[in-house]
RNA sequence: GGGCCGGUAGCUCAGUCCGGCAGAGCGUCUGGCUUUUAACCAGACGGUCGCGUGUUCAAAUCGCGCCCGGCCCGCCA
């Protein structure tokens, strides 16, 4: 209805806002999406200005959110980061934006998560906290629930305060906003009694969407004063003096099984309760005055295209720039807490640098990736290659290069050039050693640091060892070296070897240069006809119970020369 | 069954919006690093762009049909 002037014919190519898929596609092409999104929501602040329904100085608002329903593993941190490259785009265009993030946190639990984690991040059983307590609370606000660890004000608060340092582990700011206290506070009141007014409008719109909205249907739902759980069965509306309503307390549907009720008659104000999430969600973007939301594909072709509804046909607003991204797997598999198949924030940082996580967030949301923690070097080296692409150290075609100039400096803290990356898995080999100048000395031996390298470089490049470390060990692969100080491992050799290895002992014995020793395993193999790679394995048996290891002559010559000498001779 | 998103080298992915030589990294193989092991350097091998079809001088790219995977179309969020 906006498009009629003559001449000008319906292209079905153009645009449509209201899809939530097709923002990474806009009339001017950008190498970053976050940049499509920014512009569509300039529009939309342009269009609200011109028409007097917004001030110059009202700022942009981008929300998230989710329910602090268990573990917050790395899929929500989809809902910081992505409307974090909006925000920031839309920051550098001159913009005053706040990022805002809902915990949703009136919702009720509906049924009890297998595992919990505690505000470490270290994950534990339903069976090591009091499971009783939070089977009893079934139903309940997940503010009103006592924390299991009773470390926080309520189990909705224990995980928020997770879902916070999630964001600040990757430096995000966020504003996080309980809705429970939305609630408390009044500022849900007048949309609350607006809702409830125009409630046949609501069933009229929601009805197109969810079969259950019959005659009865009332867009609230109150906490029962009784039993405190959240029941849907609203007897009567009293919206004349203080709003209220009237319920009963009725079982609620919750997947497998039901959540009884208690049966009580009560009456409840418009703070004593919750709206549906279909109504919440939209009253939500009207009370924060959100201009753009990311939201996962689950909420795709189900609340989005009802909230957007609501919020045009209900609450008479405009909804806000909508982008859907994909979910992505864990090591091939969906998240899932009662599976154990999550990873926390503060574990993968354990594993690697919160650039690297930033970058993994800044790929095409519209495509389903892997998180591979197995093939986490590959994720490493994408990032170091992005960065040298940035500062013109490696070759790259148009598509790359725009990349990462665009993407680069959104990423990181600060471009350095002066930065220095160890290779992922070097860094990993490095690890087999605790000795912190002997790692640095490696490096530099095998020109990963350069002589006039800065200070804060170098730390920063040694720092990724650590990690690279943590990941060898996790994943216990190839790159897993670990000097076998306390035990000699299994190993079986011939004669030939064996005499060699001893006039190798007697060699080292003597005391002699890093490069002298490895030239001597060479001869020593030839001497006693043994095959040079073989005898190097023989080394790598011996030190590492494993077929490779790090360049050897050098890294005996570091070891502590008798227990080199004693191993060698396979005394201990 | 209907709607939507994705499918490109062994692996991970870019390129698709705007049609114009099929790309990168890893892996593999060969060679180099004045003595084969991680790393590093050079080169090689590697493709039915899910399948079919239409449009076009020209299709990974646009249209249509189909296949496979995921999400939604009950409730909840």
């Amino acid at each position: 209805m906006s498009d009629d002037r003559p001449g000008i014919e319906s292209d079905d190519s153009v645009v449509d806002p209201a899809n939530p898929y097709t923002l990474q596609r806009a009339d001017d092409h950008h190498a970053f999406w976050a940049d499509a999104v920014a512009d569509r929501v300039e529009a939309r602040v342009d269009d609200q200005r011109e028409r007097g329904v917004r001030d110059r100085d009202d700022p942009i608002v981008v929300k998230g959110g989710i329910s602090p329903s268990g573990v917050p593993h790395l899929g929500n941190v989809n809902e910081i980061m992505r409307g974090y490259y909006v925000a920031e785009v839309l920051r550098e265009r001159g913009h005053d934006v706040r990022q805002v993030f809902t915990a949703d946190d009136r919702d009720p639990l509906r049924k009890l998560p297998r595992t919990l984690c505690d505000l470490e991040g270290n994950l534990v059983d339903l069976g090591e906290v009091d499971a009783g307590a939070l089977g009893r609370n079934l139903g309940a606000p997940y503010t009103d629930i006592p924390d299991p660890f009773g470390c926080c004000d309520s189990y909705g608060e224990h995980f928020s305060t997770i879902i916070q340092d999630s964001a600040d582990a990757v430096d995000v700011p966020i504003e996080l906003i309980s809705n429970t206290e939305l609630y408390e506070t009044g500022a849900f009141d007048e949309m609350t009694r607006y809702v409830l007014e125009n409630r046949d409008r609501a069933r009229e719109v929601l009805a197109d969407y969810q079969d259950k909205v019959d005659d009865d249907y009332v867009p609230f739902n109150p906490i029962c004063e009784e039993c405190g759980k959240i029941t849907e069965t609203v007897t009567g509306v009293d919206l004349e003096g203080e709003p209220s309503v009237e319920y009963r307390c009725t079982d609620m549907d919750a997947g497998e099984r039901p959540i009884d009720g208690c049966g009580h008659e009560g009456t409840a104000t418009l703070r004593e309760g919750k709206m549906p999430w279909r109504f919440e969600w939209p009253t939500q973007w009207e009370i924060l005055g959100v201009d753009f939301e990311p939201f996962g594909k689950d909420h795709a072709e189900g609340s989005w295209p009802s909230g957007q509804d609501v919020a045009r046909n209900v609450l008479e607003i405009e909804p806000p720039v909508p982008m859907v991204y994909e979910w992505f797997t864990l090591d091939g598999e969906p998240f899932s807490s009662s599976e154990g198949n999550v990873v926390l924030v503060s574990d993968v940082l354990e594993l690697l640098e919160s650039e690297v996580l930033r970058y993994f967030f800044a790929k095409d949301p519209a495509k389903a990736r892997d998180f591979s923690i197995e093939r986490l070097d590959q994720l490493v080296d994408e990032f170091d290659r992005l960065e040298a692409v940035y500062f013109d150290e490696v070759d790259a075609d148009e598509d790359e290069t725009a990349f990462a100039k665009r993407v680069y400096p959104l990423v990181v803290e600060e471009p350095r050039e002066e930065r220095i990356r160890l290779p992922y898995t070097f860094a990993a080999v490095l690890g087999m050693t605790d000795d912190p100048d002997l790692r640095e000395e490696i490096a530099r031996r095998e020109g990963h640091v350069p002589d006039d390298a800065p200070g804060w470089a170098v730390e920063g490049a040694l720092a990724r060892v650590e990690q690279a470390r943590n990941w060898a060990r996790r994943t216990g692969n190839e790159f897993d070296y670990e000097l076998k100080r306390r035990e000699i491992p299994d190993h079986e050799f011939d004669d030939a070897t064996e005499d060699a290895l001893a006039e190798l002992a007697d060699y080292i014995e003597e005391g002699h240069d890093p490069d002298e020793i490895q030239g001597e395993i060479y001869e020593t193999a030839k001497r006693h006809d043994v095959d040079v790679g073989d005898f190097f394995g023989a080394g790598y048996r011996l030190f590492f119970d494993e077929e490779q290891g790090p360049k050897l002559g050098p890294f005996l010559a570091k070891v502590d020369r008798e227990f080199v000498v004693d191993r060698l001779r396979r005394e201990r």
